[in-house]
DNA sequence: CTGTTATGCGTAGACCATACGCAGAACTAG
DNA sequence: CTAGTTCTGCGTATGGTCTACGCATAACAG
């Protein structure tokens, strides 16, 4: 029962204390031949060139020439080194927006500098995520959305679910645009060729009188052109932000 | 080189082809005493009382009292077993939309019910994606999708990116309240104060100078008040139904 | 009755995360 | 300089995962 110095939360793991600089280490010991960052940058480093699924404690391990098990005395479990690797991995936020922009140039900037991240780092879609973002680069990312919004007169709460909203869309859009571009890669397709034969794939299974309007779909060849996606991600956003933009309008005043 | 039946798609796997009822069984040998459809209720019995992490090939059999090894002979892989298990897992699709609703009655009809299904069984959102819906329950919900836009003049394209743009945010928004709901069983709180607990965690490690917006969301204790979660679901959905509006109006005449 | 074929499954291999405990290094106190 | 303390690195071992391979057997065709 002694008093601890900080009740107020559930118990940070350790490596989330240190990323934000507490915890000092102490004098006593051997000198610690690993840090926690090193450790992150090698697995960044494993993810970026070989994909997640090659991120493992032993392969991690190699990359620094240590051995598997003095990892643990660092970061306290594959989770937590995998929360510590999205920090990373995102980097630093965007920055706030420039001052000619109004929230939606400024919104629209934010989302893309996401997208641009999991565009370089498809591994951060593939990271399964347990909870609200607690480390430095991701509350930082939440800042700078947030602050586009300043300058309307949306509820708090309004802001914080418009932010949640586009994030979503922003990893959603690039979930699909990777399957295609990994799924290609697996089957030996080109990306281009890839929905193409996927409509070919499902126009062969489906009846066309059970299906009748995912068979329009199909027929009018929708899939068969391989637009920019850029235009896809630009469809998809410009909706949303229509959506928020008639919310602002009504707060107005 | 042999000529195949069927060489207009890229090699489905054998399970696939016989959900689509393709496939039939050759009259030599012994009865199969396991199917593919025990195989998968089976494994969906087990995600649904120990979660997505519970299901290994070897407990998947231990519930049917077959040996591990046998259900290799009819499903090819683990992934194979996944993509299959997503499929009953949805279940059939809601039907078409009621005749007197519009377009936007039924899509949100549609994606209350993908939703419903998504909060009864968490552990879809955990299986990993990888690739575009092949399955007949999957199309079926994407017919179904797409009949709710048919007496909109939306180019096909444009329907298509809008049932995309729906069912991924019904997807994320599950995410995030499942990531609640688990997060607060994970760390013993009551799933009401989860968020309070979260908002004291973050005002604790950040410095308001440096995350004013943040710092300001959090002190109007936006996350302390626990709110209907469908509240925030119908939000999200109405901004983005208003910005598909926008465009339906556009396309009209 | 014989040959063919498909099923069930036992064995084994190659991974994986991680609990535990020991040897030794680097500091502090005397 | 010595003794004690404490923390690092890591070796060993356990229990779990998926799945490649091959064998015995059951059911059919001729």
């Amino acid at each position: 029962m002694t008093a601890k110095k900080d009740d107020s939360g559930p118990a940070l793991p350790a490596a989330i204390e240190s990323a934000w600089g507490l915890r000092e280490r102490p004098p006593k010991g051997p000198r610690p031949g690993l840090t926690v960052p090193a450790i992150v940058d090698a697995a960044v480093r494993v993810a970026d060139t070989d994909g997640l699924a090659a991120v493992s404690m032993s392969r991690v391990a190699k990359e620094l020439g240590a051995a598997t098990m003095a990892l643990y005395r660092h970061v306290g479990s594959k989770d937590e080194l995998l929360l510590l690797m999205v920090d990373t991995g995102y980097g630093p936020p965007p920055g706030p927006a420039a001052p000619g922009d109004d929230w939606r140039a400024g919104l629209t900037r934010w989302a893309r500098a996401e997208r641009d991240v999991l565009r370089a780092r498809t591994w951060l879609l593939h990271v399964p995520i347990t909870g609200p973002p607690i480390t430095p680069q991701q509350l930082g990312w939440l800042e700078d959305g947030l602050r586009c919004l300043d300058d309307t007169r949306l509820a708090d709460g309004e802001k914080m679910s418009v932010i949640l909203l586009v994030t979503g869309y922003v990893r959603n859009e690039a979930t699909l645009t990777a399957q295609i571009a990994e799924g290609s890669r697996a089957a030996g397709v080109e990306p281009g060729e890839m929905m193409p034969a996927y409509g070919r794939t499902v126009a062969r299974l489906i009846d066309p009188t059970r299906f009748p309007a995912l068979h329009r779909v199909l027929a009018s060849g929708v899939l068969n052109q391989d637009d920019d996606p850029d235009d896809e991600f630009t469809f998809g956003l410009d909706r949303i932000l229509d959506g928020i933009e008639a919310l602002v309008y009504r707060r107005r005043s």
